[in-house]
DNA sequence: GTAGTTGCAAACGCTTTGCGGCATA
DNA sequence: TATGCCGCAAAGCGTTTGCAACTAC
């Protein structure tokens, strides 16, 4: 349970104040739908602001290990990432453009499936990832 | 639903009927798990059968795309593959060993929540993926 | 001043491609 | 003998690393 502005992220971390850290910060604060590094580049260029791709793949493992940002990735598209760790696993991909839309799922629902599970597998179940792929409403109206 | 025996499989593909192939096609139908391009070299080399890495990636594409192979790309772990698209989608990963443990799931659990979902979002629901993290019977018994 | 941060170039690992040669049907 | 398949080398792509320079505190 983070605070996703950028000052407070590093305030809680102990870092630096950079304009890096700043931007991302930013990025993750009004991004709703977990982005990629290609993407991130992309806004930055519309921002004129000049920074080395290594920086923005540093950065995002830093902020990933300090558990400000969730790292995914997940059959066919590119590493994506969003804000805080402790965000609903659910995702809807779209299989037309790529898009991850973040879902909340009752985790009720696997309570009783995933003691189950556990017990006839002899496995200790820590988390849980569900996916759903299909079309956006978007790809649904384009008929792409 | 095909059969994975090697020469049913060239048969089905009409495809021709290699060394390659037939070793690839007695791995799969003798494995359960999900294996990696790496996991089949190592298979190779323990059968002394030589073999270019770039036969057995061009294969596991031709395999994957006549649907004799799945195609598994997850969360931190090297690409996997495993007989059969029509398999179940979900599985248990060993976050210590990173083993793929393939598990069949009553699918109704979710019929009523994706119908909720795909309503809610306007999102066409094709297929789902449900994948549990935790640590196999192994590796809670190393205490690694 | 000094750690934390950056840019650059180079290396990395996994995967794909181009092409000439070989083998299966 | 004619495609389909193969090996090899090289390239591609996303990501990481080493190092010297810089800068926030």
């Amino acid at each position: 349970m983070f605070d996703s502005d950028p000052t407070k992220i590093c305030s809680t971390l102990k870092c630096r104040h950079t304009k890096l850290r700043m931007a991302l910060g930013h990025i993750f604060h009004n991004t709703k739908t977990p982005i990629s590094v290609a993407d991130i580049q992309q806004i930055f260029k519309s921002q004129n602001f000049k920074i080395n791709k290594t920086s923005i793949y540093r950065e995002l493992k830093f902020l990933t290990k300090n558990y400000m940002l969730n790292e995914i990735q997940l059959d066919g598209i590119s590493t994506r990432y969003e804000f805080n760790k402790t965000n609903p696993k659910s995702y809807l991909i779209c299989t037309k453009c790529d898009q991850i839309i973040p879902i909340e799922i009752d985790n009720q629902i696997f309570e009783t499936e995933s003691q189950k599970i556990s017990k006839k597998n002899n496995f200790i179940i820590n988390r849980h990832s569900l996916i759903f792929f299909g079309h956006c409403h978007k790809c649904q109206q384009n008929h792409l």
